[in-house]
DNA sequence: GGTGAAAAGCTTCGTGT
DNA sequence: ACACGAAGCTTTTCACC
């Protein structure tokens, strides 16, 4: 899906605004070597191809009581799809789940990484939660002692020329 | 770490900007019900709490001719301190790492998620990379088939009175 | 915390190169 | 396609209620 392939110049401004959505166009023109109209055509121009998609608002993950992130392994009775649906439906629900992805390579079918307040928290949701939804045969929990990278910003360096 | 507990209209508040951080103080005092004033005061407060973090802009992993997502489980041969901060170290380099956990409750050491462009990057990233950091003992692969949730807001619900 | 006004900053044009 | 410059607007930031 590379309708529109981004320049050097392009690059640049993903590259920028990845780190800092509130940046002026003012400033992201002079980091880039550009002056502000034709910088803000650009960010427009990637806005409109769907390169970039929204701006949002990190928060601390500690400092609003979240110490724990979990990554949870779930393996599923059937594939069947109604099952599948059900289950990630379901999953829409709990705003603790960050990620969930059905996978390949592995005993289980999905991974989820959840974040929650305590264990008591996480033992509810395992077992109230989690568990209770229809087709679930069995679930791996890891806690994830220290986080050593967690990134918003995808790498560039493949649409080098 | 909870030195300043947002209230109810501080949650609000965390509601609103983890969705859209290019919302502008006039909409989102509107939204939350406060007027512009006391409402910046509010953001600024949480800012200096450490609760807001930070802005960035998200863009489209396919549009930029990122279709795979990755998760990698890697164990280590010792748990030698020098031994997994030179990993860790080494793996700041590899911008397609999005995260990466120490974890604990599983075989593995640590569980990573990188995008790629296609499997050609990958088994370059696999052998040449990831294989060749000194105590790495065995790698297990897990490609993600289907995007579930892909979430960056924090669930707040717990900080209810 | 609310209201108002002033000041500062940004974005967005049009024009020219 | 980019640079420059002016106009218009929004936003932030006070002082005061």
């Amino acid at each position: 899906m590379l309708k529109h392939k981004p320049d050097l110049i392009d690059r640049k401004i993903l590259r920028e605004i990845q780190q800092d959505a509130a940046i002026s166009n003012l400033e992201l023109a002079d980091k880039v070597g550009l002056s502000p109209s034709p910088c803000s055509r650009r960010v427009k121009q990637l806005e409109d191809a769907g390169i970039i998609k929204r701006q949002v608002t990190l928060l601390d993950q500690e400092a609003l009581g979240l110490p724990l992130t979990i990554y949870v392994h779930v393996s599923m009775q059937t594939q069947e799809t109604a099952r599948l649906e059900n289950f990630e439906l379901t999953l829409q629900n709990f705003e603790a789940v960050q990620e969930c992805s059905l996978i390949t390579g592995s005993d289980a079918d999905y991974i989820l990484k959840v974040v929650m307040p305590d264990m008591a928290y996480y033992e509810h949701f395992l077992l109230k939660q989690l568990n209770q939804i229809e087709g679930v045969a069995s679930i791996r929990t890891s806690f994830a002692l220290r986080r050593v990278i967690s990134r918003t910003t995808l790498p560039l360096g493949h649409l080098n020329d």
